[in-house]
RNA sequence: GGCCCGUUCGUCUAGGGGUUAGGACGCCAGGUUUUCAUCCUGGUAGCAGGGGUUCAAAUCCCCUACGGGCUACCA
């Protein structure tokens, strides 16, 4: 009866199942789903490219679909590529995704299909060359006039063309068009350009096979636009500042009876614990000296991230646990770090570090050797023994304030002076339990730690050990960090 | 100036007409632990503001405020 009273009141119930990981992917077939990575390779990837690799490729994953990498690479003045991008970028986003990206896509290397596009468009008329300078086509997009260029004849669109082609004109002399409509509401749509011309014999492709090859380039909007139809791409998950630019792109797509991928974007994401960094400007600083490399633990890019210990997997939930909100936020990095411990904590065994470290004798009755785990959840790992046959042993400076210390995994002491008197084997009190180390089984080492856009290096005693160089283990009392010697650890998180 | 997008615990996120508004991180309390780690248990706290539609609004509509973006011969 209530069925047919009120059906609504039975339905409800299966819609409160809450969802868990990306949300769902509109109109997509299994195996037949096609998405794409578009970084510009003018530097190695930051953080927030981990972004677009991570989800697209999740969604790739998912759906038994292809993931291309494609390199938008096609401004040689403004945003110049670095050559050794192409390759640091794929090979990181291999180890971000835990895959190789299906397809590698340059767009330098297509420009002869952009050619042809833009012919086509030339000759069928929804494209001009517009000789207007920018500033000149600025007043007639503001005012919704059409620039009189609009009105020339395929003759002498393709007249103008060879011109663009041939180096007759120089860069700013022209730019290639889409007709859209003068009076379209969003200003940003009013024939956008699509091609322009750029000093190549002064500002050489950076890739030598094109190098000044090409006049002409398409700007973003027609190069992707052309790319994602040629490549098949059936999914555009992108930030939404490229909103504007999906519009312009449907536009084209009209003109060529295209039919335009679905879309999906995020908003804006800031880091808490780093300002606004741009790939251009650390490019600069690097060059300059401010940093040690790309991987210089201050950055906020991925190889940093990496060799500081953050784990791809750590990555992968961060950035899917935000999704594909189009809501603009600012994250703390503690988050990453939460997934980053889950990671690694099973693994990482246990390691004594000594900041400030004093050293002390041990006196009165003890062990001539004490043997503590190298995990404490997994006996398995083995025990670390420390040789007490020789009296030197080494606590942190703060810790020997304290006077009364219970020696974690050995002996309760009673610091006077030099001295570290052994009171009690067994715990007998709830003094404070601290780290230390045995002179037998330490050396001097350094911990690395990147503190506020400063690199710090803290020297003090390292308990000596065979960890291969990227080995994350736990520093008892301070944190998780990666081994990049023997005797140097960068510090990772807390 | 024009246009576009957004606003749910401190932070991130789920939910998109009827929910005790769920989860994660953080924080607090307790337990395990010879690390201030890990792990477990519990607690804390939220629908930007104002109108409207509706029997019923976090959810739909409008306005305002705030945040972000586009309007480049950058991507």
């Amino acid at each position: 009866m209530l069925n047919e009273e009120a059906p609504h009141l039975l339905e409800k119930r299966e819609k409160k199942e809450r969802r868990v990981g990306l949300p769902e992917l509109k109109n997509a077939e299994k195996g037949n789903v096609v998405l794409r990575f578009a970084p510009n390779p003018n530097g190695p990837m930051s953080f927030g490219h981990a972004r677009g690799i991570v989800i697209n490729g999740e969604y790739a994953k998912e759906w038994d679909g292809e993931l291309i990498l494609r390199f938008d690479d096609t401004d040689t003045v403004v945003k110049p590529p670095l050559v050794s991008a192409y390759k640091d970028i794929e090979t990181e986003a291999g180890w971000l995704l835990g895959y190789a990206p299906h397809r590698v896509v340059i767009a330098s290397d297509q420009i002869p299909h952009y050619y042809e596009h833009a012919e086509q468009m030339l000759k069928a008329g929804f494209g001009y060359v517009c000789r207007c300078s920018g500033e000149a086509f600025k007043v007639f997009r503001v005012d919704k006039t059409e620039c009189p260029c609009r009105g020339n004849s395929t003759e002498t669109n393709m007249n103008l063309w060879g011109k663009m082609l041939d180096g007759t004109f120089k860069p700013g002399d022209a730019v290639v068009r889409v007709k859209t409509d003068m009076t379209l509401k969003n200003p940003a749509l009013r024939d956008w350009p699509a091609l322009r011309m750029q000093d190549t014999a002064n500002h050489p492709h950076p890739r030598p096979e094109i190098g000044s090859t090409y006049r002409v380039w398409p700007l973003l909007d027609f190069q992707s636009a052309v790319e994602d139809h040629l490549q098949g791409v059936t999914h555009i998950i992108r930030g939404k500042d490229l909103m504007d630019s999906t519009r312009k792109q449907t536009l084209l797509y009209e003109h060529f009876g295209w039919e335009y991928p679905e879309t999906m974007y995020w908003g804006r994401v800031k880091v808490h614990e780093w300002g606004g960094f741009s790939t251009s400007q650390m490019r600069r600083d690097i060059e300059a000296g401010h940093f040690t490399g790309w991987d210089d633990p201050r950055l906020p890019t991925l190889a940093a991230l990496q060799r500081r210990g953050i784990t791809a997997e750590a990555l992968r939930a961060f950035w899917i646990e935000l999704g594909v909100t189009q809501k603009d936020i600012s994250v703390p990095l503690t988050t990453l770090f939460s997934h980053n411990t889950k990671q690694i904590d099973d693994e990482a065994p246990r390691l004594a570090f000594i900041r400030s470290p004093q050293q002390f004798n041990l006196t009165g009755e003890h062990p001539s050797s004490v043997s503590v785990d190298v995990h404490p959840n997994h006996e398995e790992q083995g025990k670390r023994t420390f040789d007490l046959t020789s009296p030197a042993i080494w606590i942190e400076q703060d810790d020997s304030a304290k006077g009364e210390l219970r020696l974690k995994g050995f002996a309760d002491v009673t610091l006077t002076g030099t001295d570290a008197a052994v009171q009690s084997i067994d715990r007998q009190d709830n003094r404070p339990i601290v780290h230390w180390l045995s002179d037998a089984q330490s050396t001097p080492g350094t911990l690395i730690l990147a503190d506020d856009g400063e690199l710090l290096e803290l020297n003090g005693q390292m308990e000596d050990h065979a960890y291969p160089v990227g080995t994350m283990v736990q520093l008892e009392r301070i944190g998780y960090g990666r081994v990049l010697s023997p005797t140097v650890i960068l510090f990772s998180h807390s």
